[in-house]
DNA sequence: TCAACTCATGCGATCTCCGCATCAATTGCG
DNA sequence: CGCAATTGATGCGGAGATCGCATGAGTTGA
């Protein structure tokens, strides 16, 4: 019913060289082939394409138009290939990483900006959000990957250590804690604490700091963002404990931070895939460039560590 | 190297219907044949397109981009073999038809809008220009036919009579030949004549005309066109003979014409064709619209009549 | 626990397509 | 004027692709 994509190759190269020999010798088969294929093809669609005597070869009215029409299928289904090639090769496309405002804030800039300049035909797509929605992302393949905090294990996902991200005692500019060199979490305790959302997954870690030293949890206050709670620090309405990861996110807010201790909690930042699933290539080109940062041991913020 | 395009078409289907056995059945073929053929695709690809456990198919991102570019590579073939198709069918296309200016003005327009009515996705190019260029339109392949005077025989040309235009004289408003009934050729030889251009077709049969009656055949003036004809016997300078086809493009010179006898000189309007070639089918179909109004006895002006 | 349904695969038959050799026709050179 | 060279077409045999049938392996749901 259709004609071939060989067919329609072998008729318009032997169109455009008017000539079955020169376009059997370009295409590197014989001569009868392309005899065969385009009478095959002029058989198919009951017209005659090409007017040949032993001397020359000419197209008809038909063939003309059948020349125009066989060299569009024919890089239509080159180009496509090629293009399909290319994003096989991760040359093209998209990368989706699902990851933490923090970490979609501070960590990742420097990674795109270091992939990008070797690979700029890939974009790359930042799905920022909380840790659960974040590891759904991964699940349901919205994300090649995500960075994330490291929640319950699933077989569901593939977890590799990346940072460790150290708390710190996040405290208003002249508070007495500020003459310590270092800050423990009961001190913090008794003072009153400025914690962010339920939601997030810094929230649970303080919570969980907290109980490790029978420290009552209650926070004095609490809001959605980091800047917002760097903010409430700033106004002197209390201290806070964040991972040190998060400190560009307080923005202007004038605090000042110390080490936080007794006992030193790490949050740590895992890559987390779909487990028996190979990753894109443009996916895993990223995940190289990001280990490759890691075992250059490129410069982190103080307190944010490389895993490993 | 490339992936074949059943490759292509049976991936499309199976990652559209999600099923290896429902593509199966729309595509009237096995499911053992669906399967490899895009087992071979993947294999050729060196990437896995689709995820398949024994219940669910679904696909990979790699599969995602495959199916995109699938569908496009086999669009793009089967919108061309229509399209072909479609010009073969002579549906459409171009029909380039070589004339004379005066049957291109007077005759063709009724011919073609009688033919976009029935095929109105069919362009109609007119070549009008001089006998000689319009025979070298279609032994040039530029034209797939010519509506002209018939020149001398050649055997790479067939020849249809389609009308008969018979000359007429063309005499200002008060010419005391204007008395007469009928004007002969002797007649006309007796007042300045006023001819067309030398490489016209109707200036050839005048001065054969007047060569018939042993006339002088040398003209008063000669002009290019048949309207700056007309405007020089409208202002008296002479009179002319013309072929009652061209009267119109006197245009709004006030002339009178009488019939032109002794002898009465019919110039033959032909189809010419290459011979031995095949009519493109929109060329055809023109030519069977053309045929219809001569079967039909269509009404032409006075002087003018189909041929047989 | 088992029937039912999924996709994968071994196998044999068929079909297509290729290249070699050769033919018929024309051209161009001697 | 005639012969060598070249062109596209075609008979033929073989290699490879592809198909459908039957069946296998694995999972789901009653």
């Amino acid at each position: 019913m259709d004609a071939t994509l060989r067919q329609l190759a072998a008729y318009a190269a032997v169109a455009r060289a008017a000539s079955f020999t020169a376009a059997a010798a370009q295409m590197h088969v014989s001569q009868s082939s392309l005899s065969r294929a385009v009478a095959d093809l002029e058989r198919l669609l009951g017209a005659q394409l090409l007017e040949r005597d032993t001397r020359n070869v000419q197209l008809t009215a038909a063939g003309v138009e059948a020349l125009r029409i066989a060299e569009q299928i024919v890089n239509a289904h080159q180009a496509g290939m090629k293009e399909l090639r290319r994003f096989l090769l991760g040359e093209s496309g998209t990368v989706a990483v699902a990851t933490l405002p923090s970490v979609a804030a501070v960590l990742l800039p420097r990674v795109i900006s270091q992939f990008r300049t070797q690979r700029p035909q890939v974009a790359v797509r930042i799905l920022d959000g909380l840790e659960r929605s974040v590891l759904d992302r991964v699940l349901t393949g919205d994300a090649d990957f995500a960075i994330t905090t490291v929640g319950r294990p699933s077989d569901q996902l593939e977890q590799r250590p990346l940072v460790h991200d150290r708390f710190v005692a996040v405290l208003p500019p002249h508070h007495p804690l500020t003459e310590h060199a270092e800050v423990s979490w009961e001190d913090l305790a008794r003072e009153p604490f400025l914690a962010v959302g339920r939601d997030s997954s810094v929230r649970r870690l303080t919570d969980a700091a907290f109980a490790q030293v029978d420290a009552h949890a209650e926070p004095a206050a609490e809001a959605g963002s980091i800047a917002t709670v760097g903010g409430l620090v700033a106004a002197g309405l209390g201290v806070s404990a964040l991972p040190a990861l998060v400190l560009p996110l307080t923005g202007t807010a004038q605090v000042t931070c110390r080490p936080l201790v007794g006992p030193v909690i790490d949050r740590r930042l895992d890559i987390a895939l779909r487990a028996r699933r190979t990753v894109p290539r443009a996916a895993h080109h990223l995940l190289e460039t990001l280990d490759a940062l890691r075992v250059q041991g490129h410069e982190l913020p103080d307190g944010v560590a490389w895993s490993e």
